[in-house]
DNA sequence: GACTCTCGTGCGACAATGTCGCACGTTGTC
DNA sequence: GACAACGTGCGACATTGTCGCACGAGAGTC
């Protein structure tokens, strides 16, 4: 038994048991735990959104967190403004398009777009929903949503495009294992994508960023993705999630 | 920021997600933790009522524990069944009668109560509701519950009831300090007690343990509690509390 | 119906992590 | 205005949670 979540319901308990909020103090009296081991678990709790922390009175109260469990107490607002500046940046670095994309339903809805710096003449995709097993967006948030491969058909859209349901849970389980995706030609012939996915608390996936574009450019001679593009997409969803873990509001 | 509750926090919000109920691997590789690590903190997650786990499918849903998270899982009656073995046991040891309380309101209520083994006219004290301030099973209730000390007043009994709020908090402060309360004729005059805290997961304190009887055998011939009934109460109290965080069911 | 594969579960060792004690700065109270 | 009590932060230690591996069972498949 982990002692640390143990405790963690018990704080939740006791602040749903008392009528108003309470200090660290009492919450830290009543658990026979020390003022600073307490303090420890409510910030953290407060951190995941399950208490909240009067700033006024210093004392703490259940959070909105617990009530919607639902979504990871981002909306896509606030992970698009979170991610903008690191996806200017990684699409600077990588001299390419750089998309990120929220799982809705069955297919992925990109949410922010960053043209490719060098190039003028390219449609704003910020809005576009595409299919999901056919993109490196779509494979990230396939591989770590658990609502996933539920979907219905596979429609294929090039002659590369995975259409067999067992060997896409092979695709996903790779993508799982290595950390990012990539879809070469799978969605648009001639073009290709590497994904990888960003985390809030815990590891929870909530997004996916990636570089789009030609495939001569994406990927090596061999239609590889090239290790040094792949290296900076994580690196920049490293960076991402390391925010998205950090302080709110 | 603690690692497992981020962690827990992200299961949960992964399992409010999901339609239907989910396995082990399917949150392991949502989240990019091992197997065993998931199982874990599962585990965890349902030994406090926060997630539930279908014995047949094997897969795991949210549990009744964050519905209602006032109570501590467990109702009065489950707490005396309990603590009714042990109760026996430390009646048996310390020739003594013992009662169980829980806090109810500003008072306690004795849930149960063990006749001293060799004496045969006794009232039952099943249901009683005794003075919280004056009792040791009331001291140890009001010193780990903080909704308490918000009583009406301190009703005088004998003359050493403690009718002032600040002796009485400097008094529960102590009762935190060394884990075991004691009322030597505060609240029946030839009369004294010594309790203990029976806690569950996490250090929640759900009810007191004590014995109860006159002073010339609880107390030594200074009127302080001997120690080695305080002993036998604080070790009883450690092993339901033991017993109530072990398995559930 | 037997096989194979995948999953849930348990154990052990390591090291990372959470815990604890102490001290600061501030707030609320007498 | 002075005191006390609280919330907060830091660091060292040791406990605790994590990870890898292996067993057994169940379901799906041929």
């Amino acid at each position: 038994m982990i002692q640390s979540i143990e405790r963690s319901s018990a704080v939740l308990r006791l602040l749903a048991a008392g009528p108003d909020r309470l200090r660290v103090k009492e919450i830290a009296d009543a658990l026979g735990l020390p003022k600073s081991t307490a303090h420890g678990i409510l910030r953290t709790l407060e951190h995941v959104g399950f208490v909240e922390q009067d700033p006024r009175t210093t004392r703490y109260r259940l959070g909105r967190g617990l009530l919607d469990l639902g979504d990871a107490g981002l909306d896509v607002n606030e992970l698009r403004s979170r991610a903008l500046d690191w996806a200017d940046a990684l699409a600077a670095r990588t001299v390419e398009a750089v998309r990120i994309g929220v799982l809705q339903g069955d297919s992925v809805r990109v949410i922010h777009h960053v043209f490719r710096p060098d190039d003028t003449t390219q449609a704003m995709d910020t809005g576009l929903v595409v299919p999901a097993h056919a993109t490196s967006l779509g494979k990230i948030l396939l591989a770590y949503d658990v609502t996933a491969l539920s979907l219905g058909g596979l429609d294929p859209y090039t002659r590369k495009t995975v259409t067999v349901r067992r060997e896409l849970a092979r695709a996903l389980a790779e993508v799982r294992a290595q950390g990012w995706a990539s879809a070469v030609e799978e969605w648009e012939s001639g073009r290709a994508g590497i994904a990888a996915p960003m985390r809030t608390f815990g590891g929870l996936v909530v997004g996916a960023i990636g570089i789009y574009g030609p495939v001569e450019r994406i990927c090596d001679s061999r239609l590889r993705p090239r290790p040094a593009l792949v290296e900076q997409v994580r690196a920049t969803a490293h960076a991402i999630s390391r925010d998205l873990s950090g302080p709110r509001r």
